[in-house]
Parts: C-alpha cells; sequence; structure tokens
RNA sequence: GGCGCCGUGGCCAAGUGGUAAGGCACGGGACUGCAAAUCCCUGAUCCCCGGUUCGAAUCCGGGCGGCGCCUCCA
C-alpha cells in the first residue's frame, strides 16, 4: 500500500538518559512498553501535575497512531513517599490521614479517583495498568530481597538502605557530582547512613508506633521506601527491560536516579529503561505550580471558571513538553476561543463524504506526522491542523478526514463537540425564548429601538443573541 | 555557589545556518437595521555586544534578565 509511506517517517524522542534526541526502536517489535509516574496520592493533584499525563497520553497516542500496540502501566503511590527526601521526616500519607482526621486508605481513594476522574475529563487513554504502591509490598520485598543477596543493601537502626557506593554508575544518569552534593542535611537526621546519596529501601515502623500502613518483611514490620514502587512494579508488569519511562523533570535527580540503581542492581541489566522522557512544567506566575506554595490551580478551578476541559487539553498542546509553560487566565481563554474556533470548523466539515484527493491530503497527512515524529512537537501539529481547518483548497470531506485522524492524537474530540454557539440549543429558558421572541417581532416591524432594548437587557445578564438565517438564538457567556 | 534550561510581534508559542509556523488580542474590510457569530486582510529581523560564515533568531565568546534542580514537588 502507497499508504504506508506515509509511516516511513521515523519517530525521535529526546532521550533524558543520553541527552539526545534518538531513533524509537523497542525492544519487541510493533510493541512498546511505556511505563509513567503518575501521582502521590495525599492531596488534590493540580493541573501541572497533569501536564505530565497529558504529554505521557499524548505519547502513548502517537505511538498508537504508527500502528504500536502499547501497554501503558502508571502506578498510584499510596504509600511510603516522605515529607523529606533525605529519609527523615513524616509519610505524606500518614501525615495527610492524620490531618483529616480520616484513614489513609480513604485518602487515597478519594485523591486517586480525582486524579483519574481529571484525566477522562482531559482525553487521557485510560492505562492499561494502573497499579498501587500498596497492593505490590510482595513485589517490593522480592526486589529489595534481591538487592540484598547481590550486596547492595546494608541496615541500620531505621531501616534497609541501598549502599550507592557499590553502584559506580549511580550519579551517571544525572550528571550528578557526589562529593559536591549538599551532604549535611541529608545525612543528618539517619544516623548510621554511609553516603548521603543512600536511600530507604525498607523502613522500620518507629518503635511503639502504630502505623495505618505497615507490613511484616524479612527485615521487620515497616512499610517500603518511596522508589521501590516504580522499579518493582514496572518490572513486574513490562519485564526487566523496557522501552521508555516519563515522569515530570524534577524526579532526574533522586527518584528516577534511584529507580535506576535498585533495578540494574536486581536484575544485573543495563540500560534498564531504553528511553526516558521527562517533561517541563507548568509556571503560574512566572513560578512553577506547585503544591507547597500553594500556588496551584486545578481541573476543577478552570471548570468553574466556565471552562470545559479539553480547553485545558488545546492549552497543553500549544506549547512543546519540554519547554516550560506559562498558564495565565487570559492564555486560557485564548485557548477557550482557539479551540471554540477549531470545533466550530470541525462541526462545518463533520460527517461530509465524497471522493478525496490523496495528491493534496498526503503532504499536510505527512507534516502532521513529522512533527509528532520529531520529539512529539505538538504544537506544530496542532498547526497543520489549523491549517486544514482553513484550507480553502481542501474539500470539506477531505478536510474531515484529515482532522478526524489527527484528533486520535489530539483528541480534542472533534468528532462530537459542539461550537460555543450551538451548545444553547438544547437549553431552553420560557422567559428568555418569550424576549428573544419579542424582539423578533419588534425587528420584524422595524421597531429597532425595542430590540436594541430586549437585547441589551439580555446581554446585562450575559445572555448572548445571534441572529441566524434561520432566526434568532441565545446563549449564555 | 554547582548543574541545566530559556529570553522570538501586545499575549501564548513553533522554528537550531539561507531572508521568521500557528493560536489569541488589536486595527481595517465583508456580512448585519445596528450588533453578535463567521470570513478576509494587516503587524515582529528574533534581549545586548563581539566573532565565525557568501549568509545566523539559528554556531562560538562575553554580558544582562528569567526559570528549574541541588530540600517536598509532575
Amino acid at each position: 500500500m502507497r499508504e504506508s509511506n506515509d509511516d516511513a517517517v521515523p519517530l525521535e524522542f529526546y532521550d533524558t538518559r543520553t541527552r539526545t534526541q534518538r531513533v524509537f526502536e523497542p525492544l519487541e517489535a510493533g510493541h512498546a512498553r511505556v511505563y509513567t509516574c503518575g501521582p502521590t496520592v495525599y492531596a488534590p493533584q493540580h493541573i501541572g501535575n497533569l501536564r505530565s499525563q497529558l504529554f505521557a497520553d499524548l505519547l502513548v497516542r502517537t505511538l498508537l497512531s504508527r500502528g504500536y500496540q502499547v501497554t501503558h502501566v502508571v502506578n498510584i503511590t499510596d504509600v511510603g513517599h516522605l515529607t523529606d527526601d533525605a529519609d527523615a521526616g513524616e509519610d505524606k500519607m500518614e501525615r495527610a490521614a492524620a490531618h483529616a482526621g480520616r484513614t489513609a486508605a480513604e485518602i487515597a481513594a478519594e485523591y486517586t479517583a480525582q486524579w483519574v476522574r481529571d484525566r477522562e475529563l482531559v482525553g487521557c487513554r485510560p492505562p492499561d495498568v494502573l497499579c498501587r504502591a500498596t497492593e505490590h509490598i510482595q513485589d517490593q520485598i522480592d526486589l529489595i530481597q534481591r538487592l540484598e543477596e547481590r550486596g547492595f543493601t546494608y541496615r541500620i537502626d531505621d531501616g534497609l538502605y541501598f549502599a550507592t557506593a557499590r553502584f559506580p554508575r549511580y550519579a551517571e544518569f544525572a550528571g550528578l557530582d557526589l562529593n559536591a552534593q549538599t551532604s549535611a542535611a541529608r545525612m543528618a537526621d539517619v544516623p548510621g547512613k554511609q553516603h548521603p546519596a543512600d536511600f530507604a529501601l525498607w523502613k522500620f515502623a518507629a518503635p511503639g508506633v502504630r502505623r495505618q500502613q505497615e507490613w511484616d518483611s524479612p527485615w521487620g514490620r515497616g512499610f517500603p521506601g518511596w522508589h521501590v514502587e516504580c522499579s518493582a512494579m514496572s518490572i513486574r508488569y513490562l519485564g526487566p527491560t523496557f522501552d521508555i519511562h516519563t515522569g515530570g523533570v524534577d524526579h532526574v535527580r533522586v527518584h528516577h536516579t534511584n529507580e535506576i540503581a535498585q533495578s540494574e542492581c536486581a536484575y544485573e541489566m543495563h540500560p534498564w529503561v531504553q528511553t526516558w522522557m521527562h517533561n517541563e512544567f507548568l509556571n503560574l506566575a512566572g513560578q512553577k505550580m506547585a503544591k507547597s506554595e500553594g500556588r496551584v490551580a486545578l481541573l476543577e478551578d478552570l471548570i468553574a471558571d466556565g471552562h470545559v476541559p479539553l480547553v485545558y487539553r488545546y492549552f497543553f498542546l500549544q506549547a512543546h513538553y519540554r519547554q516550560q509553560q506559562a498558564f495565565t487566565p487570559e492564555a486560557m481563554d485564548a485557548a477557550r476561543t482557539g479551540y471554540d474556533r477549531l470545533v466550530r470548523v470541525a462541526s462545518e466539515v463533520r460527517g461530509a463524504s465524497g471522493k478525496t484527493r490523496r495528491s493534496v491530503m498526503a503532504p499536510l497527512r505527512r507534516r502532521f506526522q513529522q512533527a509528532l515524529a520529531d520529539d512529539l512537537n505538538a504544537p506544530r501539529a496542532l498547526a497543520v491542523a489549523w491549517e486544514v481547518a482553513r484550507s480553502g483548497e481542501l474539500e470539506p470531506v477531505e478536510r474531515w478526514t484529515l482532522l478526524r485522524e489527527f484528533d486520535t492524537v489530539l483528541q480534542l474530540d472533534l468528532e462530537h463537540a459542539l461550537p460555543k454557539s450551538e451548545q444553547a440549543a438544547g437549553e431552553s429558558d420560557p422567559r428568555i425564548d418569550a424576549l428573544v421572541a419579542e424582539r423578533e417581532r419588534a425587528r420584524a416591524e422595524r421597531d429597532f429601538a425595542n430590540a436594541d432594548r430586549i437585547r441589551d437587557e439580555l446581554a446585562a445578564e450575559g445572555v448572548t443573541i445571534e441572529d441566524t438565517p434561520e432566526g434568532a438564538r441565545w446563549r449564555r457567556e
């Protein structure tokens, strides 16, 4: 088939491990295995967190559009993530539970549900596997045992630790200078740590303290450290080596560095993951959106502002995932207008049929694919979609065919979404309907003073009237 | 202080050697009784300085400014 030539553009992704953009070649032909770092569910996930999921979804949908079978695993961290990464501090889940006067399980369930819902609302494909740390304790213990058998662990009073000094490549991934690290702080709270970069694999429950989340293990009652769950679960579902691991840039230094250390030492494998992809942050007021600063926006906030959730996805697509993106209410409004107009075009050509010309469609199709193949350049891909939308060369059926095709990746619901001006079609309000009818009568009698008065009154309460060939219609802004 | 990223029209944002994608806003036009919605048109030489090159937003050097990581963080 000639069609297959369009797929010849090789997919290239920027890989953090090698700091280069490389052609993607899965370990198993035709099958891409992807692991995405999901949330620690101790608090609501904001739209910055959501950016990571949108990025992973863009990746997965791009792979699917190229005909790959994809196994996408996403984790939920619901235990072991401490407030302080130096293996001291409280467990975030336990703390959140204590503050709310509820159980850790309740907290986790609530925020997991919210996160799942938000993901769906912005068009993220459900993961093939959604796995929770608390449901994989044995997998984590097994992994730690492999490390113990191979001599990578040591035991001190508060837990079993990973000895980074025994893994020569430890600093390689993140380009760390271990000697220059500000080690004092990380050593202070944990007596016995051999190196500041060492991290807990299994933490013991403090003497006399009954935790909500604790389990028996070969080393004593306690809970797994942060990082272990990702190694254990990704390997459980994707095998001891797989293709792509995604996450936020903040994870490069500690979380992913430690995952690599655990996994490569436990399974004597290198490189453990072929390609590491990291998304940049969403900025709010010039700085990264951060829970700890209270500088966050939730998807429900955007919805409360009158935005359709997919407007946020459209917003996301306007910037490259490896660039910091500036979030402002104005930018959201701009995205909303842009999205609505794109939807309008789609709705106008929706369902068009007839003959299509390959000669005019192929270049656009190819440029769309090239954009995505170039390290998921969504802004460029979106620009091609706009070109199609506003093309004077293409027939409606051709525009529809391309837009529907592009939307399998963009996922902007171009197949069903209604433009703003048509959303009121199903809405009805006897009082407003009557006023609109009254204005229609006034207009028919060329009594424009009265007609305009009615329109102004409705406008004052946020109702906009549009006169169309089929008569007047209204909508709430 | 160390490491990394970034600085493109009013705003958001692509573009990494050959005379600046796209979206939003503004202005102009078409349409309209006037509007709304829609459509069309218009706008930047790319933070500053120096260098390499026939040619640089794009490479190199030096500034200035911003952000991130190094401490919880997608």
